[in-house]
DNA sequence: TACGGTCTTTGGAACGCTCCAATGGCTGGA
DNA sequence: TCCAGCCATTGGAGCGTTCCAAAGACCGTA
């Protein structure tokens, strides 16, 4: 009579164990053995006892379980600072798909600021280690994963299960991550033009140094090299920032070639906006690519051929790898390279004919 | 000796609350005390306890907390599943100012994901029960308010803390919230517009029936009515596309306006792309604006002149609003309009001469 | 009827914290 | 000297769960 079922109240049922086992007439053990071990119970007591459960409307209280169990299940996730969304244009998928994935499997993602900077008291890893002395998540998703990232190392130190969105970009692969394989992506992006009919191919990148920037670089230069096409003065480089893009564009586009492929979306409007100083048209004069696949691809004129990540599939891997660490500490690390996809739009046409 | 200051074990520094005590040469309800109500302690009391639990790099296990305060210091928050982004292109910012001013409360951030719609069981109400029946967060800050939406209802019948983003669009308002002012962010962008000279300007908006579409078309239609301005004929509609929004966008041009006023920056796009197809250029041709001033309207050529929404005020008022509810559930609604800026850019100049 | 073995259920304690009520020390006034 | 009154501190219990070890039920066999 506590509650009625299919509504129990919203605040909490205030529904315990002892009052489930109490109606039920067995030890509270014997009801928490039916909710997480029922293979233990004799199939009638089992039944006995979930029709308590039901009735009552009981759930169980997480700080209480928590507590016991040492385990909180929530999983630790850093939000970028905005200045900082230079990779991130499309987090959004990735944070749904890490909290339906972690949802599922019982978990759930807790978010906190870390200054990714040496800033603040305890340097960039203060708020990861405030999280892990409360006992307040049973481990990480990291994203944003750079050159140099201290991240990684400190963790795996600490014995502190994690999953990372990029892999390490320098000294040995350390823990379980999931990457997109950027310089795969653009070589699709080239093998693509190279059909259009394009042999002088630019590309538009980030200065040097930056671990995705540079694995995109070396696609380019991989396909090119295959298709035995030049890279010769055919590469230039700028700040991901529309206008600075779009004076770095002009100098490729100095050098007459007939396609840009850029290494993010952002660089790509630097790229629409050179030639349409020059009088040009994107795709129809000069074809134009980029990655990332960010909404601004759509909606742009003409819409941008760009390469998808597939966030969804890197959260869900994301947390899947985690949940098997925290599973088993001692388990072999796994690392994923998924291949992106190439979007088709109207950005890039057959060169003009020459 | 437990644990060396400064560099505290990662997994939790193991150091109980009775262990300081131990050290401190006090009892564990006055370490308790000297954290929680300091003001109670003797100064040198307090002096002695705290250099014990610097010393032993104590940290309170915030299950242990959860469980007798029966306060999880979590706040909950459903991240909108993707292809609903149609009013979410910059949540990022907000997601971010919403883990910041949680933190610095002394709460955090748990996503989870509720499917807006009537499936799954138990409706879309399901997974804000699931949290509550567990203890699992002492409020929810909702954002992706709509129409008849039922969260708002239902949360102040249970007596849920809550605070929303986005005013209550039918009926009586409901608890606290923040919402940004559209129609003043779209009189500011017509005000702008008849000050360079337009006087036949159109506005693009959504279907009606959207609360937030309506309220920028009223901004508009009373911005032209204080003006003098006719807004026959001048207003057209089409869903968050930029294909879709082209056509409709067409039909605003060919009544001859000399600038649009477009709902969203998507929209705006939608009209660039109008123009382009009649080899009219955006800015020099026909003035265009935005909405949402998104990543997209930097990268774009020409800049968009856009309504920014100040998604970090926006997201700290939130927070702030709901701590103040969790304090005093007792206290008298709050509710907050604040006005957006507008931005300007190149897609918005005087009229070509006629 | 007694007995070893398996399967099912139970009792008690513990996780680490804060609530509540009560203790003891101290001061100042009668 | 004694006691009321205040302040600082303490003891004990309890939040709701699961761990551990042990008890009981039940079976077939001796």
């Amino acid at each position: 009579m506590a509650t009625t079922p299919g509504r129990p109240a919203a605040r909490g049922s205030g529904v315990t164990l002892a009052m489930v086992a109490r109606r039920a007439g067995v030890s509270p053990q014997t009801v928490s053995n039916a909710l997480n071990s029922p293979e233990l119970l004799r199939p009638d007591t089992l039944a006995r006892v979930r029709q308590a459960v039901d009735a009552m409307g009981y759930r169980p209280h997480r700080a209480a379980q928590a507590l016991r169990t040492r385990s909180s299940r929530l999983i630790g996730y850093a939000v970028q600072p905005v200045d900082v969304d230079r990779s991130t244009p499309v987090m959004d998928r990735f944070l749904h798909a890490l909290s339906q994935t972690a949802q599922e499997a019982g978990h759930r993602i807790l978010l906190f600021v870390a200054t990714p900077a040496d800033d603040g008291p305890g340097g960039p890893l203060a708020a990861y280690e405030e999280l892990l002395g409360t006992y307040d998540v049973d481990g990480f998703v990291l994203s944003d994963t750079d050159r140099g990232d201290p991240r990684q190392a400190w963790l795996e130190k600490h014995g502190v299960p994690f999953a990372a969105f990029g892999r390490v970009w320098s000294g040995r692969q350390i823990g379980d991550w999931v990457d997109v394989d950027g310089a795969a992506g653009i070589e699709a992006v080239v093998d693509h033009l190279v059909a259009l009919g394009h042999e002088r191919i630019g590309f538009l990148g980030w200065p040097r140094g930056s671990g995705a920037g540079d694995d995109r670089a070396t696609g380019w230069k991989r396909a090119m090299q295959r298709h035995g096409l030049s890279v010769r003065g055919r590469r230039a480089a700028s700040e991901d920032d529309a206008e600075q893009a779009s004076a770095a564009a002009g100098t490729l586009l100095d050098t007459g070639v007939t396609a840009v492929v850029a290494a993010s979306d952002t660089l790509a409007m630097g790229c629409y906006r050179a030639l349409r100083e020059r009088g040009l048209s994107p795709g129809e004069d000069v074809s134009v690519t980029g990655f990332d696949d960010s909404p601004a691809a759509t909606v742009v004129t003409p819409g941008l051929t760009s390469v998808d990540q597939p966030m969804a599939s890197i959260g869900r891997e994301a947390v899947r790898l985690l949940m098997e660490r925290i599973a088993d500490p001692e388990r072999p690390h796994e690392q994923l390279l998924l291949a992106p996809a190439l979007v088709l739009r109207d950005s890039t046409r057959p060169p003009r004919a020459t």
